[in-house]
DNA sequence: GCCAACGTTGGC
DNA sequence: GCCAACGTTGGC
């Protein structure tokens, strides 16, 4: 999904039973931390919607993450995502796909409210205010890659192609491994 | 514009 | 609970 101002339109009306995170493939992701321990994430937005120079132009470099209609992206946004968290911010439905830069987690996640608004165009009429089922968190830019890395230069390289961004084309918040990111970082000198 | 992947819905 | 139909994402 898109995710940044662009949600689907269809929302479920109920919430799926889900495997504990304990289990299934992404227990990494939501796996007790050592003390002190970064993650990595991915989000992608279209540019045309929000791009990361709008998140260079933002109020404080900063911006919430709206939009996402998605279970499994909703859980990373709600339950993996902590503070100090970095992540790769992507560019989808773009002439050129790219990792564009860096930014930061600054606000763990809370309530989605363009869901629970009647005149956004993210509203889901399902949502119920006392029990939000759609959540955002709040991101800070913290470096432009002075050269992207597209998405062709990530499909080249085999130590990527496990990435979820490849494997999972249409999730549109997905952890990254430690060894995914420093490569990423390390192209994009 | 096409289509693969896949999440969701709804009939049974 | 199964699964066909449908809708959406997003690359190409």
């Amino acid at each position: 999904m898109a995710a940044k101002k662009r949600a689907a339109k269809a929302v479920p009306t109920t919430v799926p039973k889900s495997a504990p995170y304990s289990e299934g493939k992404w227990a990494e992701a939501f796996a007790p931390r050592k003390p002190g321990e970064k993650r990595h994430w991915l989000v992608k937005s279209e540019p045309g919607v929000f791009s990361f120079d709008d998140l260079l132009r933002a109020p404080n470099r900063t911006t919430y993450w709206d939009g996402v209609r998605n279970f499994a992206a909703r859980n990373f946004l709600r339950d993996g995502m902590r503070l100090g968290d970095r992540v790769f911010f992507y560019h989808s439905m773009a002439d050129a796909q790219v990792i564009a830069g860096i930014c930061e987690v600054v606000r763990e996640g809370y309530a989605d409210f363009t869901a629970l608004d009647p005149k956004h165009e993210h509203f889901d009429e399902e949502s119920n205010p006392d029990a939000p089922t759609w959540f955002m968190v709040d991101v800070r830019a913290v470096a432009q890659f002075t050269r992207p890395v597209t998405l062709p230069e990530i499909k080249a390289r085999k130590e990527l192609a496990d990435m979820a961004l490849i494997r999972i084309g249409r999730l549109s918040v997905t952890p990254v491994k430690p060894a995914e990111w420093e490569t990423i970082v390390e192209m994009a000198r």
